[in-house]
DNA sequence: CAGCATCCCTCTAGATACTG
DNA sequence: CAGTATCTAGAGGGATGCTG
């Protein structure tokens, strides 16, 4: 028996339901990882929904050459973006968002949007535990990430 | 000037559009992790939506008790889950979504909705991309992951 | 039962240097 | 300009052993 929740599919056993060993896992985490939304979204809102590698690395602050290139590669690979190289010399290389890609951003507006309301008190929330812990021994805070 | 784009606000600025130093990243990295929405996801189904840690140890495969303790106390900070302690003999301890939590999932219904229908033609675009990398050479596969 | 503590290994991201 | 190659520090995650 298969069944939907939260769009997610699973199965209904004896011992309960399971899940799926998760599709949206693998998409979630490279959306997770630190640079592939910002690197969508500036070629999203992109005059021409183009951008050289130059401008891109200008536009994000603090990314590197390295892992600039990892990510372009990445979303390439999963066919959310498109590379234009231009053998020219100097040599011009840009990027534009597939069409899948750009439908991408504004399927996940309406979480974005669930996490813009509620960060407020996610950080709060997080503050009260952390401070909870630090009763005499100062301890390392549970994954700070960002 | 402030603006949205995709439900993420972002500055244009002489130099072009600059996105926010991105609260949502860390949410999304949090959902990103390996075990985070499967917990939330089998607490959300559950029957009287509450489970003891061993029944959600039993019905999510693979994971390890580590794991599963370091994921719940995530959630728990983050204000996404409620930890509900009985001290009997054995010790009981059960598992809720808060409010919040609770309403984090449909939130992302949109999105999961999205990456089900994209998903087969994303995995096909992998497997293209990576044999066309598969020339003379075996190469490391870009960040396999799941 | 429901954990915490510890060890260890892998993988990632960042820094740096070099190149077509 | 737009990368690639290499090195390293640190986080994530698994295995194991111990405990209130």
């Amino acid at each position: 028996m298969e069944r939907l929740i939260h769009g997610r599919p699973y199965a209904e056993t004896e011992h309960g339901p399971v899940f799926r060993p998760c599709a949206p896992h693998s998409v979630l985490a490279r959306l997770g990882d630190k640079w592939t939304i910002l690197v969508m979204s500036h070629l999203a809102v992109a005059s021409g929904h183009r951008l050289r590698f130059s401008e891109l690395k200008k536009g994000i602050e603090g990314i590197t050459q390295r892992m600039l290139t990892v990510t372009l590669r990445n979303l390439e690979r999963d066919g959310l973006l498109l590379r234009h190289y231009f053998p020219e010399v100097p040599p011009r290389v840009e990027y534009e968002l597939t069409e899948m890609g750009a439908s991408m951003l504004p399927a996940l507006e309406g979480f974005t949007t669930w996490i813009r309301e509620n960060w407020p008190r996610i950080e709060a929330c997080r503050r009260v535990h952390d401070e909870g812990q630090d009763r005499t021994v100062v301890r390392k805070a549970r994954s700070p990430r960002a």
